[in-house]
DNA sequence: CAGCATCCTACCAGATACTG
DNA sequence: CAGTATCTGGTAGGATGCTG
């Protein structure tokens, strides 16, 4: 379990001043990483968080590349998590509005933060990528 | 659990504006999102963080939940990506250590803080589902 | 317009066995 | 110990057609 009991036959190189590697994590927040660490649960809260509020179709369109069941599977999972509210109009035609949940809005920040750094850092992860590609023999440049 | 390398104020980015007029994320950062909003990849980053170096085992031990094979897979991916440094000795056994990059450091805090979040929030999210499975009728809590 | 239901496919990911 | 290779079931997710 703890790595910390090291056997000695391993050379401690470098004196690695980070010995406590086992952070259990709480466990269950591998769950929530999971939630959050889905394809499009991030992408969503993020235009949710620029927009403010957005219609189905509006969101579709924006989070563009995404299909209609998937936004739809997506934005019910987000709902039942409370980090989007969901807002019914029995209208002719039916109008329904997406809106992040104040939970969500505590997630805003990171989340932007994540983003910006998707695309500061997007040139750099190419780079590697390429670098990674043209050295390793059989690689197939199957995006990723 | 403290995240050294990155204060923990967020740095709201100024004036949410709420226009429904949304610029496409430059949408190649969708595709740094995906590789960062992977299941395993955010965990391993973590880890990796805190602990500076491991060995394959010890990773292995670490991410506990992981299957020898997807901890193989996210690696290469994640090495591809120039987010993990391998460094291999040839002895016997063989010894395989892993480290973050440089690269993968600037994103310590933000994973870090999503962790955090995570871990803060999972008791909010955990009633929202209670809540939600219990007010929407054939809904089967399967766990997703 | 906003969705649900259905079908169908590809890939994800675990288990197992084998190698250097 | 640190992988690779292979098989396989589960599910993510696209396409289509139909309702309120």
């Amino acid at each position: 379990m703890s790595i910390t009991s090291t056997p000695p036959v391993v050379p401690q190189r470098a004196a690695p001043q980070l010995t406590r590697a086992h952070e259990p994590l709480g466990c269950r927040a591998h769950e929530v990483l999971a939630r959050v660490g889905d394809k499009w649960s991030v992408y969503i809260i993020h235009v949710l968080g620029e927009a403010g509020t957005l219609r189905f179709g509006e969101l579709k369109r924006c989070v563009e590349g995404i299909s209609q069941r998937m936004l739809t599977v997506t934005l019910r999972s987000l709902e039942r998590d409370g980090l989007v509210s969901r807002a019914m109009y029995p209208e002719m035609p039916p109008r329904v509005e997406y809106a992040l949940t104040p939970l969500a809005m505590t997630l805003r920040g990171i989340v932007g933060q994540l983003v910006e750094w998707s695309q500061a850092n997007l040139p750099a992860i190419d780079g590697a990528r390429a670098r990674y590609d043209a050295q390793v023999p059989g690689w197939a440049p199957a995006e990723d």
